[in-house]
DNA sequence: GTTTGATTTGACCAACCGGTCAAAGCCACG
DNA sequence: CGTGGCTTTGACCGGTTGGTCAAATCAAAC
């Protein structure tokens, strides 16, 4: 992949117009589902167009992959051992549904992959994802040894957390189906909010 | 549908044939990922003999579909008012984490289909799911205004339930990258029966 | 064993899909 | 301007897909 700065400005305006309607469209219907044309249609260009920038289907896919995989991890890159334990996993949890509410296509994009078997991702997350949580889940493991935090077990306290706030994305349809016209994610937080601290206070 | 007697043996049997071997590849691929000749192909049988018993690839998916919502809310259904409330939401979820361990497809199924918008299945969220959650949280919300079990919000206590159980299913292939050779399911009921002892014990 | 209806399938079709290509259009620079 | 490379696209291609159909096969009742 060429530097951002060898692109023209034309480059990198449809670049990122193509991708962000491939985001689109791959969110809503996974990649077998999605088809270049409706792309197309989305990014407002035409199919050849698209072939021009990306040099098949697959590649505007791992692209948007590669990418997101990347920043979805962030929010549990920055769990460190500056603050109070709990407050510092509550942050992580209030960021990661932050990022559900923000960005709920890349969340999406990664629950259609991954509920489908992780075909074309699953290579990172047997050693990058492993690797990160393996590191973090030390770091809670000392926390609860030390006594700050109550004894749970730290893999599934990261896929709770995981899992509760991507839920509000991925499931929206049937959250927003059942709650009618309440906002999820105020509930939400606050549910959170209790249960981390119910759940992790000491003693 | 005609009711089952009306079904000769042979027609019985290809169908059960069917409906398996299409839960399969659905549940892995999506409705639009899975082809008719993959799902012909699993059940042994030629795509023209598919097409003899479904009209469709779209009614294969739809008579799953509908019996799958039935016995998927069976669990929450059994939510009641008959023994101690803590312990009758701790059974809840207990049965629920079982379905994911012995119907994986199904759950996964769901995830695809809701992801992906429930283009199929939005209408019976909205009115018998809507239904059956507005009739237990008022259950929940009962016990909790009695001070049996914690003051949470019930829409999201059933939704978390909903999310922690389904991950193990849905999101299968992450959780066994991360942890190895462990299995989640012995870890996760462990780690859920104390997550909703400490978020609903009363006082 | 013959008949009749149920079952099975090879061959086929039209629509769709990812991708190619040659030609046309456009833009920036001298 | 004009020219050379970047950008765009209409037309097309081979493969796949959901679905059809007529003919062949099978099974059960008499």
């Amino acid at each position: 992949m060429k530097p951002d700065q060898d692109l023209t400005r034309i480059q990198k305006r449809n670049r990122a117009l193509i991708l962000d309607a491939a985001l689109d469209v791959f969110s809503a219907q996974g990649f077998r589902g999605a088809t270049v044309d409706q792309i197309a249609k989305a990014a407002g260009l035409s199919k050849p167009n698209l072939l021009y920038y990306f040099p098949s289907k697959e590649a505007m896919y791992t692209t948007l992959l590669e990418r997101l995989l990347d920043t979805w991890l962030d929010p549990l890159r920055a769990l460190d051992a500056h603050s109070d334990p709990l407050e510092e996993i509550l942050a992580y949890v209030h960021r990661k549904l932050q990022m559900s509410r923000d960005f709920p296509r890349e969340s999406r994009l990664f629950a259609n992959e991954i509920v489908q078997g992780a075909p074309r991702i699953h290579d990172a997350l047997s050693s990058d994802l492993k690797a990160l949580v393996d590191d973090k889940t030390a770091l809670i493991q000392g926390w609860i040894d030390a006594g700050r935090i109550a004894r749970v077990h730290p893999y599934h306290l990261i896929f709770s957390i995981w899992s509760l706030t991507q839920h509000y994305a991925d499931f929206d349809v049937q959250v927003r189906a059942v709650l009618g016209d309440e906002d999820p994610y105020d509930g939400a937080d606050a549910f959170m909010d209790t249960l981390y601290r119910r759940l992790l206070s000491p003693g």
